[in-house]
DNA sequence: AGAAAATTGGAAATCCTGTTCGAAAGTGGT
DNA sequence: ACCACTTTCGAACAGGATTTCCAATTTTCT
C-alpha cells in the first residue's frame, strides 16, 4: 500500500494502475480475469463497450490468440493495427500491470492445448465420498481418452470424414446414452455451417424423418450397446433407402456395422454404472472438424 | 512471422557464425533445418553426437516444443537445467545466429498446428491432420479433467448434492453447448429414479415450464459463456419463484451466479475452438451419484 | 600421467522490448 | 461553436533479455 510510484513492484503496480485511471474495470466491479477462458468470457458478454481502438484489440484477440501469445508486442501492435501503448492500456484496463502479464494468459491457454503440455498426475489418496466419486469418473473418462489414442482407425476415420463431406444432408440419429453426442454433434455441425438433422424422436417423428432420407444423404449414427433403442430400426430405413451411413459404436455386435459404408469402434469405461462420453465426444469432434476443412476447400 | 527488424545483415551473422567455429554442423556438411519438422527430422536420426549438455538441451527441445516456444530463453534455460549460453551454443551449431532466430521455428510450428479460432481450418499438408485434432481434443479433455481434479470445491458440491436431495421435483436447464450435458444428466437422474424435467425448450415451452416451479423444486442449471441463451432468463424465472438453483458454470461472470444458492465452476478446455465436455460431464454424473446416494438412505 | 582440445559456467556488454508520459486528435454535451 | 473530457499517438526511458567472452572444468589422445 506505500504509493511507491514507478517500482517495479507487481502487485502493487497493479493498485497504482488502477487507482491512477478512473475508469478501470476493475473499479467498476469487475475482477482480473485469472484464465483465458474467463477472459473470452468477459470479451463476449458484450457488457463491455470499448472505444474504437480497444475494440479493434479485442476482435484481434479473439481472432488470433496464437499470435498473442507468440509475439512480441510490437508484432502483435503491427498486426492488430494499432500502437502497442494500445495494447498496454488494454491490458491495464483489466487489471493487469502491463501487457506482459496480460500476455501470459495466452501462453498459459496454447501450452495447454498443445499435447505434450501438460503433467502427469499426481496420487493424492483423499478419503472423501464425493471426491472419491468424481476422482472414478474422471479416471474413467481419461482412460477412455487413452483407449482411442492408443488404437485409432485412421484409414475407416477418413472414410467417414469423406462420406459425410460429400453428402447432401446429414442425419445425425442417437438415442438414449448416445444422445448427448448427438445432440452435441449437430450443435457443432451446425456452427460450422454443415447443414444438418439431428433425428430427435420428439413427437415420435423420427421414422417418418429418416423416411425422407435421399440416396445423397448420409447419416451419422452413434450407438452404444444395449442396443435396443430404435436407433437399429432407424437405420435401416435409412439403409433401404440408399443413404450413406458412418456410425461410431462400442463393439463389433453392433446390429449397425452391417448398415454402414465405414465405422468406429469407441469403447468407453465406466465407473459405479456411470459411462463416461469424453472418448466418443473427442471422436465426434474431430469428425465435424475434418468435415467442416474438407467442405471449406 | 516477419522478424526482419533485426540488425543489419542477417546472412552475413550466419556465416560469421559458421566460420568462427569449425564444428559447427553446416561445416560438416549438414544443412540449417528450415522448419521444425526438419530439426525434428536430424535429432531423431541419432547421426549427431552431443556432449552431456547439449544432449540434455536436445531432449529438452524433443519434449517440450511449447515451452521452447512461449517461453524466454532463460526460462527454457531454467526447465532444461542448463545455462542460458547453452541453448545459444546449441542454435549457434546448427547454423543460426542465435536463440532468437532458433526459436522462430517452435513459435512457427506451434502457431501452424493452432487452427485459428473461427478462422478458416486451412487443409495443412500434413498427412495425418486427422490425428493430430483427435489428439488436440483428447488433450483439451484431459486438461479439462486435470483441472477440476486440481481445485474443486467439495463445499460447494455437497452443498448442491443436499440441495437436490431435498427437492420434490428437479428441472434441468442449460443451451447450447451445455445442452448435451443437461440431456446426459437428465437420463442418468432418471435411470436412478431421481424424478426430474429436461427443460429442453421444444414448442418453446420452457417459460412456461419454469413458470410451474413451485418453492419446494430445484433447479439443476449448465451454462457456458458466451452467457446469451435463454437459460438465464430462465433460471431467473424460477429465482422469482422461490425455487433453489444449482448452477455448474465456467467462471464467475455468469449472471447465473447472483442467482444461484450454491455453484461450481468447471472450466473446459478448447481445442481450435471446439470445446471439451469432458469435465462438466463428470462433475455432472458424480453430482447425480451424489443426489441418488442420498436419497436411496 | 600430462598436455591439448573440447565443453561448460557465469558475468559483462549490448541490443531490444515493454512501459510511461505528454501532446494531439477526437468525441459529446451545453 | 466552444469547452471539458476521453482516447490515441509517438517518442523517450528503463529494464530485461540475448549474446559474447573468458576462465574453469572435463574429456581425450599420446
Amino acid at each position: 500500500m506505500s504509493g511507491a510510484k514507478k517500482s517495479s513492484g507487481r502487485s502493487s503496480a497493479d493498485e497504482a494502475a488502477t487507482r491512477k485511471r478512473g475508469r478501470s474495470l476493475a473499479a467498476l466491479g469487475y475482477i482480473q480475469p485469472q484464465t483465458y477462458e474467463e477472459l473470452r468470457a468477459v470479451l463476449s458478454s458484450g457488457t463491455v463497450h470499448f472505444p474504437k481502438r480497444l475494440r479493434q484489440v479485442a476482435i484481434f484477440l479473439w481472432q488470433h490468440p496464437s499470435d498473442v501469445a507468440l509475439g512480441t508486442i510490437a508484432q502483435v501492435a503491427a498486426q492488430a493495427g494499432v500502437q502497442p501503448s494500445t495494447l498496454v492500456r488494454f491490458a491495464q484496463i483489466f487489471g493487469y500491470s502491463g501487457f506482459s502479464d496480460f500476455q501470459g494468459l495466452f501462453k498459459e491457454h496454447v501450452k495447454g492445448s498443445w499435447p505434450e503440455g501438460r503433467g502427469e498426475p499426481r496420487a493424492d489418496a483423499e478419503p472423501n465420498a464425493a471426491t472419491h466419486f468424481l476422482h472414478g469418473m474422471v479416471g474413467a473418462s481419461q482412460a477412455s481418452l487413452g483407449r482411442i489414442e492408443a488404437g485409432f482407425d485412421v484409414e475407416s476415420f477418413e472414410k467417414m470424414v469423406a462420406t459425410l463431406a460429400a453428402a447432401d444432408l446429414i442425419y445425425v440419429i442417437g438415442s438414449k446414452r448416445a444422445f448427448p453426442v448427438t445432440a452435441y454433434l449437430s450443435l457443432t455441425l451446425s456452427q460450422q455451417g454443415v447443414r444438418n438433422v439431428l433425428v430427435d424422436n420428439v413427437g415420435s417423428s423420427a421414422l417418418d424423418q429418416v423416411g425422407c432420407i435421399g440416396g445423397s444423404d448420409a447419416v451419422l449414427a452413434v450407438s452404444f450397446s444395449p442396443y435396443n433403442s430404435i436407433t437399429p430400426d432407424l437405420v435401416a430405413v435409412a439403409h433401404e433407402r440408399k443413404a450413406r451411413i458412418v456410425t461410431i459404436t462400442d463393439s463389433t455386435f453392433s446390429p449397425l456395422i452391417r448398415l454402414s459404408d465405414s465405422w468406429l469402434e469407441v469403447v468407453e469405461s465406466d465407473f459405479a454404472g456411470f459411462r463416461s462420453l469424453a472418448a466418443s465426444l473427442a471422436v465426434g469432434m474431430a469428425l465435424v472438424q475434418g468435415v467442416a476443412a474438407k467442405r471449406g476447400t
